[in-house]
DNA sequence: AGCAAGATTAGC
DNA sequence: CTAATCTTGCTA
């Protein structure tokens, strides 16, 4: 299954603000022994190292963020309140603690394999909803933390679509440094978790 | 060794 | 608005 061009190193280059502008509208693919599903980023969040508290890097380098410090376009992988995992792209030259956080995709690829992923549910508008509910469609876990995003079985791609405009609000779901525009959806994409 | 907090979600 | 559920990191 062809899902365009694979993203490059280059890609990376210039602040995690504006790498995370220019993923939206790029393809996260997964092939896993089940099948392969894959979705149109329309909604992220940049998680920055300075002036961050939000950021999981602010407070240095630990075991949970280390993957966060690696080169750009690690994964992130990590599990929240127990029980959604959320996944990231690290954006920033290795040995800086910067991210980009996938809050929505628009399906693209495997639909059926994603709502039985998700119970059943058949509401493509809902599938990849959320950053916990994207993970559970898609079938991220933990044992893709640290997976290099050039590589199967989960990588990145550009099938040179063009995306719409760009909306800039504030992240959802801190408490800290709330205040900065760090997240960028599209405008005009009815698959973003929330305008 | 114990504990609070957390980039969420579904359900009341 | 709250419970669910568990790993990590900080404090003692």
């Amino acid at each position: 299954m062809m899902m365009g061009k694979r993203l490059v190193a280059g890609f990376y280059n210039g602040k995690t603000e504006e790498v995370a502008r220019r993923l939206l509208g790029k393809i996260l693919v997964h092939e896993s022994p089940e099948g392969t599903t894959a979705g149109r980023i329309v909604e992220v969040e940049a998680y920055l190292s300075e002036g961050d508290p939000a950021c999981h890097a602010s407070r240095g380098k630990t075991k949970r963020n280390a993957p966060m410090f690696g080169p750009p376009g690690t994964a992130y992988v990590y599990l929240i309140y127990g029980i959604h995992y959320c996944f990231n792209v690290v954006t920033a030259p290795e040995g800086i603690g910067e991210a980009v956080l996938v809050r929505a995709l628009e399906p693209v690829a495997g639909l059926d394999l994603m709502a039985v992923r998700r119970g059943g549910l058949e509401d493509k508008y809902s599938l990849c909803k959320g950053p916990g509910n994207l993970c559970a469609a898609m079938g991220i876990a933990k044992h893709h933390n640290s997976h290099d995003l050039s590589r199967v079985p989960l990588y990145l791609a550009d099938d040179g679509k063009v995306c719409g405009e760009i909306v800039t609000a504030t992240r959802i779901g801190i408490s800290q440094a709330a205040e900065l525009p760090l997240r960028f959806y599209l405008a005009n994409s009815p698959y973003v978790s929330r305008k």
